[in-house]
DNA sequence: GCGGTACCGTTATTATCATAACGATCGCGC
DNA sequence: GCGCGATCGTTATGATAATAACGGTACCGC
């Protein structure tokens, strides 16, 4: 029968695919991110927030309050994680925590007054940490790159 | 002045370009990574190999033996952490270890005939893999993002 | 009502990852 | 030769991640 995938042929005349680690997406994939972090870490790190932290309190302020686990689901996070980040958020008062009471399993997050000043005054500061990655791409690749890289994190 | 940069313009005239989380790379990069290392979890995990687990012996199947410290560089960890991978590699006979006569301070790190052996194996699975990860792309597409994030990647 | 299923949060375990501080060795310059 | 900066590996600490297992709660069908 035909290939009916991309895999190689193994013996069929069909030119093999050699393999190389700096061909693979995910390893491309960890580098870039790499660089971005360490960029938001340069900028951003005198507050001690690492990305995913700042994404959380970001997502607070785009949001308002929403229950712990839908805050783990907006930043692509496993509720074991989400319950990490806003225990250190909250320990160091920027967000704070409450029981909803129509269902007493959520735990609802919110940001406090210090949160949301301190994230306001942060989203410039990463805009221009985004640009800062960014630089090596003009206008119309950074558009190209944001396309592909959402159908991909979509799958 | 006319706005240099694409930063907001304050008060002046100029649109404000607004914050977003889900316009930052970084959090895209973060979010089509974890959708890398999902896919290749799923095919790979069955071996017990994290990513950069596997990544470490693609690179050592690629060079042969190394330097611990050269090898992490040639895949992006930390003297830290590649110390660790290569710990764990060496615990489940993947890897051996020796030291360089000619300079005490080196850690030579190759693979064992069982390593070499299971990656070999394994090659083939990740290509599938980022095949699988690419799905949502056509092949000039593919081309595209491979640009783009290696010179992310360079800064 | 009631029982089962689905969902939420927690705990535990394991692996990444970055950083800082430290001892040991190498090699260059003088 | 000899010292001193640079490099290598290690240790420690703290944060991110995925997974599995568990108890508690909500909701839906019957």
């Amino acid at each position: 029968m035909p290939t009916t995938s991309t895999e190689n042929a193994g013996t069929a005349g069909g030119r093999e695919q050699a393999y190389r680690l700096d061909d693979q997406v995910g390893f491309l994939l960890r580098r870039a991110y790499q660089r971005a972090s360490a960029n938001l870490v340069e900028k951003i790190g005198g507050h001690d927030l690492t990305p995913p932290q700042f994404a959380t309190l970001a997502r607070l302020y785009e949001r308002g309050k929403v229950s712990q686990n839908l805050l783990g689901r907006l930043v692509t996070m496993e509720p074991a994680n989400i319950r990490d980040v806003v225990q250190r958020l909250r320990k160091r008062g920027l967000v704070s925590t409450t029981r909803d009471p129509t269902d007493t399993r959520l735990i609802v997050v919110s940001l406090t007054a210090r949160g949301r000043a301190l994230t306001r005054a942060l989203l410039p500061v990463e805009m221009a940490c985004t640009s800062k990655t960014l630089a090596p791409l003009d206008e119309n690749e950074r558009k190209v790159l944001y396309d592909l890289l959402r159908r991909l994190a979509a799958g």
